[in-house]
DNA sequence: CTTATATACTACATATTGTAGTGTGATCGG
DNA sequence: CCGATCACACTACAATATGTAGTATATAAG
């Protein structure tokens, strides 16, 4: 369920997937899980995809393990559930948080630096809450 | 000159490289160029490489512009020296630089959390360098 | 039993990276 | 001056990741 490459361009769900998975874990995360069809469906909607190609990619997701599949019914009624295994926000914080560990092991102050500058440009709160934690961390670190 | 993927695990250079790729980037840092050959003899220490395989790794690096070629001499003498476009430290900074920016834009307050958990752990230094990044930016933004 | 449906299995295309075989041009030794 | 040798290029192949599509299978409806 570990991410090994980030996509360094990319927004969003596409810095961990590629387009069609991204799209695909994007539908599933807004809801309480889908059968395939209704994934293609859904899909189709935008641009042609075959049913194909929608099961081979959610198959993977599964075999991944970012997918669990719970069987309901059986033959032409059996409609498989697909759910993900983790909400976004689980998501999203395991990854960055692995991603964030190992550019700060590796790079240090480097990151920091350019993080900081990233900020300049960013939310005021952002800031605010960096200080918060900052102080957190200097009482704790020297009582 | 800018890396598409970045690799979650591994280490230093091979972040942004595959692992031969990376020794080879690493072996034209602590030099001031060297040949095909050269580079192969060295990594020949280590385990047995073909100069083959390390004519392609370098000239892909070549066409992607990490490396640059000059020519000195001809034929059996000719030894193409191969060096770096960029310094180690201006390709790291470059490299980190657009990570930071992408995962900060992206994610914002995640990454500043999950940063500051990791720095915890980390150096003392470096938070007070982060402390100091901050004030500045706060006497700048709010005079 | 035939057919439609939901899904699986298999195969193929592209990109990236590591590896190796063969080709080319030039110089050196005899 | 001709063949061996060297440095390098070009091409090809394997493995992996991802997107796409053709064919197969199981089952329920009629």
């Amino acid at each position: 369920m570990k991410i090994k490459k980030l996509n360094v361009n990319g927004e969003g769900l596409n810095r961990f997937f590629g387009p069609l998975e991204a799209r695909i874990m994007d539908l599933l995360w807004s809801s309480e899980g889908m059968s395939i069809k209704e994934v293609q469906t859904i899909l189709n909607q935008d641009h042609p995809i075959s049913i194909n190609a929608v099961t081979t990619v959610m198959n993977r997701l599964l075999d991944k393990g970012h997918l669990t599949k719970t069987l309901v019914g059986t033959g032409r009624t059996q409609a498989a559930r697909f759910s993900t295994v983790q909400s976004r926000e689980q998501f999203l914080s395991e990854q960055t948080k692995a991603v964030s560990q190992g550019l700060i092991q590796e790079y240090g102050s480097l990151i920091v630096s350019h993080m900081i500058d990233a900020l300049e440009d960013a939310d005021q709160e952002m800031i605010a809450k960096l200080e918060r934690k900052l102080s957190e961390i200097k009482k704790r670190n020297k009582p």
